[in-house]
DNA sequence: TGGCTTCATTTTGTATACAAAATTGATGTT
DNA sequence: AACATCAATTTTGTATACAAAATGAAGCCA
């Protein structure tokens, strides 16, 4: 699927439609529809869904038809289990592996999240906070790893739940927890680090049931 | 893409051809080519494609045309470390909630495995090591775990490692290595199932650089 | 030779036509 | 009212046509 191609622009039209959840769960999506809405042939929007058929974002009816996905409650559970298990397996390798100049680079990015919290600006904070994570799954060195993370829509849904945070409070604990875990990696403490990061999930996970 | 239609018969022969290496990496597929060859339209071979672009088994060259994902050294030792981060995470889990009804079910898989080593059934002893780590996986009680296991393709990269077991040596450590990962799920004691892990996967993974 | 242009050929991108299947809704029956 | 039936309509599956782009080979000139 060549990127100037009108498949490709369908794709990532619906793909960033259904990650940011303005197509709602479970909703159907007619070729045709899609085909007249985008003004493009039917062929364009089904090679779209086909793709996203394979990125696991959207599901075939049983009788035919596509549909998005649906997220439940049991999601939200899975996916800190997920996100607990890929970034604390990532965790080890990165504490074998990191260099000082890579420990500046997540040092720089709690910085930036402590001056964007500061200034009030918490969209960049929240982002900062998905930086963070990402940063510590792509200094495990293992690509696969990586297309995993990435892959697996977690960064998105971490955004998602930065919606959650409200209060300052929990901001500056987020702020907290980060450099907890980098004083770990700092020190190669393995054990503080899982122990830390686990923390820092499970507030995370309750902070965003909190608000469902 | 309905089970019954035409660019799922082409997917799933693709799928298959691709993941068994009858298709060799890197190498271009043509869309006419292919349709020609199966005896359907290019639409159908061109959304079988497309699918598996979005499972990330081909991808797309910079000016265009499909290609087979390629599988490089890097990429033995990388998928070692994410069955190992995904297995042990699994563990965890599992030590957590199973019951005494699924313990014996792995214990089960465990007396197969022997069973056909003893009756010469090499094949089939593989099939077994697959499914005793795909268990435990399945017995996590996440689903998006097994999604990503499943999906990363690690069992069937395992199946063929599985060849690489050439002396009955290795079917007997494997067999006694899976009896102590599984006595340490009955002691519930992780830590200790996670060094076992460790060890039969360092083994697995040098068995498997030793052929190749 | 080595690099450039040109043009024929191959391959892909997109739309559309038509057949097959699923859905809908009206109708009649119990 | 509940249900089955069937025709009308919508939606999907597949093939094909044609335009656009990429590829590659032949020839040209310095």
């Amino acid at each position: 699927m060549k990127p100037s191609s009108l498949s490709h622009k369908v794709y990532l039209e619906l793909r960033k439609k259904i990650l940011s959840n303005q197509l709602v769960s479970g909703m159907r999506l007619k070729e045709d529809e899609w085909a007249q809405k985008m003004d493009v042939s039917r062929t364009a929007v089904r090679e779209a869904l086909t793709r996203l058929l394979g990125e696991d974002l959207v599901e075939f009816g049983k009788r035919g038809g596509y549909f998005i996905k649906s997220m439940t409650v049991e999601d939200v559970k899975e996916i800190r289990e997920i996100r607990e298990i890929l970034e604390t397996g990532a965790l080890r390798l990165v504490i074998e592996r990191i260099s000082d100049e890579e420990i500046a680079e997540l040092e720089t990015i709690c910085n930036d999240f402590t001056s964007m919290v500061e200034g009030g600006y918490l969209g960049g904070a929240c982002e900062a906070d998905v930086k963070f994570h990402e940063t510590i799954i792509e200094l495990s060195g293992n690509e696969k790893l990586k297309d995993i993370y990435l892959h697996s829509n977690i960064p998105l849904f971490h955004l998602k739940l930065g919606q959650s945070m409200t209060h300052m409070d929990d901001y500056e604990l987020t702020d907290k927890e980060h450099r907890e875990i980098l004083d770990s990696i700092k020190k190669r403490d393995f054990n503080l680090a899982e122990r830390t990061l686990h923390k820092h999930l499970i507030r995370g996970e309750l902070t965003a049931l909190d608000i469902s």
